[in-house]
DNA sequence: TGGCATAAAGTGAGCGCTCACGCAACGTTC
DNA sequence: GAACGTTGCGTGAGCGCTCACTTTATGCCA
């Protein structure tokens, strides 16, 4: 295992001029430009530049021309914590999610961001960990920057940060779900509709015996609604009752190679597993090998998420791929519309069950 | 291939009275509640509530007490844009990084703003999705916000954002790498050394004529860093140069696949092929794969990441696993310390290169 | 009891900008 | 040529807070 270390923090002494204004050093208005010196240097009043700024069109060609010159020539950066206090808007649109390190959400809000820095709006990222409580404090912190919208992540949230939300006045889409209650506005999937059809899938392939495994934490509702809706279509085909194999934490390769011990152990008849996510499920596939069992022969393996290398593994993985592009965009679109002043919106996205090698019998 | 859809956008208009204030509904100044409203309400200065909130230790234990009973009985949330105004931090971290999407940067994002939250600032997110002119765009962006540091993926950026940085006054932190120039500080790894030990792993197993594979983005000075180590690796052993077959895009297996072909019609010699990313590997071997090449025996394949699947295909993938969480980590202590006024940093963290089945001849 | 330090509150100014309005100067109309 | 719009710019107020300073209540010692 080669390794390389020099965790030694070197410092190395930039410039001195360039250090930040130190704290303690309070009267030192650091050499930011403002509206005003750009003013008093083209020799009008504080407001034209403004406007020459924020309505072109209302000044005379030639002005605007001297203004942008002296824009440039002093380096002017708008300070927008300004521009918000006074004005009505802020341009902030305040995104909290359950977690980037899964990667669930990252292409989500990947496209959501590229989308709203064209219209000027800048993205205020936060992520609860699947904490309610951290969720809560989140939703406040964003707030208090009096975002012009806040995109969230499911429909299930602290109470606290539903009734903020709620009342703040801003338009609110939240992604990824669309089931239950929503606040304003939601793009996102039917999740125990994605449920059913993982069950179906496995069913029609002559697997009936099913279990779900992965991590479920407590305030991941979307899995809980997959799950849900497996254990109600194995009712309606009178077959027996879902085997549900969680942990409140993790999500990796390891759990799900774990998971599947536990669950050969006390339900060896479970010929079809559907994964919280692909991760888990190629921990599952490990498993299985590891012990000279068959895929697709002798059990199924469903996962969710669609990950890139779900296609590359043999047996290539079977999952589900949610619309992540689709979801970015149209939650884009939804936060635009509606500070436009357009109506709520519910949007339900498209996904799709892969079939391929890991269930194909 | 099952699939729902009904992306129809059917309208639901929750309760009107929640619909956000409208634009145009100007005078209707929200109902958010003010220090000043609180302060009316018990009786005392705007000025004291405020000191309650920022310094708790100066207002008399009960009066505190009533104060706090007040905020949250008119449901206070702070107004930050103005609390940013008048004061003199920000409480913002800019961060802007180059992808989201290949989940490259997503952990250490993830344990940034964890870090950062528990001390009251709040991370503002930007994609330059390695182009240098939307980086520009971004700095600016972000720094219009006035923000207490900004972190930034890279050390080498579109010139005016380099400028736009130095001359802001808040602390920068530059991420992932830290050769070369650094504008203040720098947490990161040296991809040169990696470059080499990949090159050097290789050479250590036998294969002798090296390749480098996979998406190269004209901003990705990263990848370029790890190539050359591994091109400088092959001219001090007198062997063959570097074959490079990249694109500037893309970043999937199927890169990686198609990649392959074009190698193995234009240099069917190279032995030991290395890749920008697991994801651009997991194509590699699957093309190998498909046509009946023998990893390792034929070749060998590294990748770079770590992700979770590379230990759950067959063969499994000898990659560098960056130390994502402590790049994350030390970034934050890094700002936090540059913002409580210490000496800029440039700190080298560690990376593993992790000996798989894909390389072990 | 006076003098002085300290604690606990209030006062006023201002952060950099936007918004509603005011006010000239210049057509345009009948 | 008086009345009216239009264009182009300036004025003043104020967004909600923080900061430096001042004022008033309280304690402690000589």
């Amino acid at each position: 295992m080669a390794r390389n270390s020099d965790e030694a923090p070197s410092a190395t002494v930039p410039d001195p001029d360039e250090v930040g204004a130190r704290p303690g050093a309070r009267p030192e208005r650091r050499g930011t430009t403002t509206l005003a010196m750009v003013a008093s240097r083209v020799g009008v009043s504080l407001n034209t530049v403004s406007r020459a700024l924020r309505a072109p069109h209302t000044v005379r060609p030639e002005l605007k021309r001297r203004i942008d010159q002296a824009l440039q020539d002093l380096n002017y950066v708008p300070n927008r914590l300004a521009g918000g206090l006074a004005g009505t808007r802020s341009d902030i649109v305040g995104v909290v999610i359950t977690s980037l390190f899964h990667s669930e959400f990252a292409a989500v809000v990947d496209t959501l961001q590229a989308q709203l820095l064209d219209r000027n709006l800048q993205v205020m990222l936060g992520n609860s960990r699947y904490d309610p409580e951290e969720e809560r404090r989140l939703v406040r912190s964003i707030l208090s920057w009096r975002p012009a919208a806040v995109a969230i992540v499911g429909c299930d949230h602290h109470p606290e940060a539903t009734e903020l939300l709620a009342s703040c006045g801003a338009p609110i889409v939240e992604m990824w779900d669309v089931g239950g209650d929503i606040i304003d506005s939601a793009v996102g999937m039917d999740h125990e509709a994605i449920g059913r059809a993982q069950a179906e899938h496995l069913l029609s392939r002559g697997y009936r015996r099913l279990a779900f495994l992965g991590s479920l934490r407590e305030a991941d509702a979307r899995a809980r609604k997959r799950a849900s809706g497996m254990a109600a279509t194995l009712a309606e085909a009178g077959l027996p009752p879902l085997v549900r194999m969680t942990r409140p934490e993790g999500g990796h390769p390891d759990l799900g190679e774990s998971l599947l011990h536990e669950l050969l152990a006390a339900h060896r008849d479970v010929d079809g597993i559907v994964c919280n996510s692909d991760a888990v499920a190629f921990g599952v596939l490990r498993g299985l090998r590891r012990v000279g069992q068959n895929v697709p022969g002798d059990r199924g393996v469903v996962g969710f998420g669609d990950v890139d290398a779900g296609s590359c593994i043999s047996p290539t993985l079977t999952s589900v791929r949610p619309a992540r592009h689709a979801i970015g965009r149209l939650t884009a679109e939804t936060i635009l519309a509606r500070i436009a002043g357009e109506e709520p919106r519910r949007i339900t996205v498209d996904w799709e069950l892969l079939e391929r090698e890991s269930t194909a019998r």
